[in-house]
DNA sequence: CGAATATATTCCAATATTGGAATATGTCAA
DNA sequence: TTGACATATTCCAATATTGGAATATATTCG
């Protein structure tokens, strides 16, 4: 069928360059109103409120209104998840060598496990 | 204009989920054959060889003939790019207050210097 | 109130994605 | 060679996404 929605997870949401720039500039900045956004990373500023949405609704970024400006603030707890899945694989780059083994050990001792099922 | 491929990088490969199961299956057998993925992610055999070109695109898998066979392994090195990337924000997630405290007193030192183009 | 500023929203076109069905390709086995 | 098996590819429909232009919605200021 389809695809699947943009704000469904953060994986998704960060999945687009442009908002990842958005939250590198949030990072750095701490807290910016969308006019400041536009101007540092050249984008419309439509582009920009939509990216923010999206990002809002995953809840990477938090909005509280200052005068008719529109604050935005990372809430980098969201992207926690994204560093805990990724995390789980570090065996596959660090220590090249010795992973390498363990993984194939383990690998061994799942398989034998349940041998008949899988591999045909 | 249009949106942009999901092949260009690795996060856009792992922005979808079954794509993400496919790697989590990986990582614990080692190496499979597409059969042995199809069967314990009960996803069609049309859809699994798709998401494996996707991911195997962005160098996150690769594969070898054994046979009839083609036994896809988990290539994980492309993953640190990812981990590296949402790395950047741990403070924002942990130790709460002090990061907090930080990155507002970061965010103060960036205002000062370039105080007059920003926040308007 | 009326004008200006800041941001969000809607509408649109171009394009990408996903899954499913059917089919093609490749490889082993008798 | 023929058939069975394993996987990839093509074609298709439904849907989502992105950027841009225009417009709507606050909110402040005079």
């Amino acid at each position: 069928m389809g695809r699947l929605a943009t704000t469904a997870d953060v994986f998704a949401a960060i999945a687009e360059p442009k908002r990842r720039e958005i939250i590198e500039v949030l990072a750095r900045q701490g807290a910016m109103a969308v006019n400041a956004i536009v101007h540092t990373l050249k984008l419309a500023q439509p582009a920009v409120s939509k990216h923010l949405a999206v990002l809002k609704e995953v809840g990477v970024v938090s909005s509280s209104k200052r005068g008719r400006q529109r604050v935005y603030r990372l809430r980098g707890e969201e992207l926690k998840a994204v560093h805990d899945w990724v995390k789980m694989y570090e065996q596959f780059w660090s220590h090249q060598l010795n992973s390498i083994r363990a993984r194939a050990e383990h690998a061994a001792r799942e398989q034998a496990a349940n041998s008949k099922k899988d591999e045909s």
